[in-house]
RNA sequence: GGAGAGAUGGCCGAGCUGGUUGAAGGCGCUCGCCUGCUAAGCGAGUGUAGGGCUAAAACCUUACCGGGGGUUCGAAUCCCCCUCUCUCCGCCA
């Protein structure tokens, strides 16, 4: 969410950058709702000072044994027209908080104009594409000749976009997540955290998920709460309404979760294999940090991303995402996708975004420098570290060889007992 | 699921027969003083958010005692609803 005085302030800037995210918002219809609220306020201020001014009188008198009956029938009235008023603000306020949820972050003046994919400039590239003697296949393939995912089974036992792991291929996934954690926890200094994969509305509202992208999330009607879609959800919102010490900061932490997403808006879209499902496995990074430090920590937090990749040796690019690809609550965002020679193409395989104070003010995170100072919003940035999956599936068409099987990259053999390569026996 | 208890400032904890309580007392923290063998004592200060005024402060003002409504001239205190926590019983991985 945007301040509505930094909008007041900087209206001009704020409708530039939204029409540049190719978006058409209604700012006439905020600045006056902002206006009518500050001219309501105002009077009902004044309003309630009498009142309270005139109940300290009434108490007083009422002391005293004096007579005060005067100032009660004058006070009725008073208090009648702050009650009306009073519901006016509250209206009023209501409906600016509906606007300015709506409102996307400002992206970084970095970020470079575009509309969409395409436009996104690539800023880097690692590792070595791999050549093949013979034509690589698409991972689906793979891991079914291989026995170790079934596309056909998942989809009975739920339906479409669900998958069922099997043998190796399950050890695979759970290795995935063993590694990555560990690498996290232990080389980058992150606190593996283990959070409820439901949330409830608040919690969907402070990091921006609700109310815009409802549609976008499973919902469990009876008790209101929602399937987590990344772990950002629950460890951002871990110090909702919470002022951290500045001397705690920078906090790092790192979580494995399953994600639900529905996917709305996609049909039709990557349908085979692992690419796109309702529920997948991510390692999520998200840190909190002082707002002067958090362009500085994105570009540690991708690096400690990418390190997953470079462990595993799967080549991959880097691109920065352009106004028109970047999500409703980034700053900026930089993602990174992995090479898939059985498609031909990269994938995106991690999201990393500064959100500045954008999450930190729908959630009410602050930090206090320290005893002296006063409480500010801190920076939320978070990244997948990795989409556990689309790593799978990576290391399935990167590694294949001829004859079908697949060899384990060395990093991972510790997490699988020393297996060097998945055969179809 | 049944019965009961509770939710107050950074923390602990009074107030809850409605009116000098933004909130006693203590702890913590900040500044100052005193004294100086690891410590203590004394004094002052110490919430958040919004609005107005301002170059900025100072200042004025409103709201906030889990959340939302209500009663009242006036609510931390009374009433209703919700959420959460704790204890006991039941069920259960």
């Amino acid at each position: 969410m945007l301040d509505i005085k930094f909008i007041r302030e900087h209206l001009d800037l704020v409708k530039s950058k939204c029409s540049q995210r190719g978006l058409k918002l209604n700012f006439d219809l905020i600045t006056k709702i902002d206006s009518e609220r500050r001219n309501l306020l105002g009077k009902v201020e004044a309003l309630k000072y009498e009142r309270n001014t005139v109940s300290d009188k009434v108490g007083k008198l009422k002391r005293e044994g004096k007579d005060f009956r005067d100032e009660i029938a004058e006070m009725k009235k008073v208090s009648q027209e702050i009650k009306q008023l009073d519901q006016l603000l509250h209206d009023n306020e209501n409906s600016l908080e509906q606007l300015l949820l709506e409102i996307p972050n400002i992206p970084h003046h970095s970020v470079k104009v575009g509309e969409g994919e395409a436009d996104n400039p690539e800023i880097k590239r690692w590792g070595e594409i791999p050549r093949f003697d013979f034509t690589p296949l698409p991972h689906w393939d793979i891991g079914e000749n291989l026995d170790i995912l079934d596309f056909a089974r998942g989809s009975k036992i739920t339906g479409a976009r669900f998958t069922l792991y099997k043998g190796l291929g399950a050890q695979l996934e759970r290795s995935l997540i063993n590694f990555m954690l560990d690498l996290h926890t232990q080389q980058h200094n992150y606190t593996e955290i283990l959070p409820p994969f439901m949330v409830n509305k608040e919690s969907m509202m402070g990091t921006g998920q609700l109310p815009k992208f409802e549609e976008d999330l499973f919902k469990l009607e009876d008790v209101g709460y929602y399937l987590i879609p990344t772990a950002e959800v629950p460890v951002t919102n871990i110090h909702r309404n919470e002022i951290i010490p500045g001397t705690s900061l920078p906090l790092y932490y790192t979580a494995y979760t399953p994600c639900f997403r529905k996917e709305a808006g996609s049909y039709g879209k990557d349908t085979k294999g692992l690419v796109r499902q309702h529920q997948f496995n991510k390692v999520e990074l998200v840190k909190f940090v002082i707002p002067e430090t958090s362009y500085d920590e994105l570009e540690k937090l991708l690096l400690n991303a990418e390190e997953v990749l470079k462990k595993l040796n799967i080549p991959y690019r880097v691109v920065d995402l352009c106004m028109g690809d970047l999500g409703f609550s980034s700053s900026k965002t930089y993602d990174i996708e992995v090479w898939l020679p059985g498609q031909n193409r990269y994938v995106e395989i991690s999201s990393c975004s500064n959100f500045e104070e954008f999450q930190a003010r729908r959630a009410n995170i602050r930090y206090r420098k320290d005893n002296k100072s006063k409480t500010k919003f801190v920076h939320t940035l978070n990244g997948s570290g990795l989409a556990v999956g689309r790593t799978l599936l990576a290391i399935l068409e990167n590694y294949q060889q001829e004859d079908g099987s697949v060899v384990i990259p060395e990093a991972l053999r510790p997490y699988l007992g020393g297996i060097e390569r998945i055969t179809k026996d």
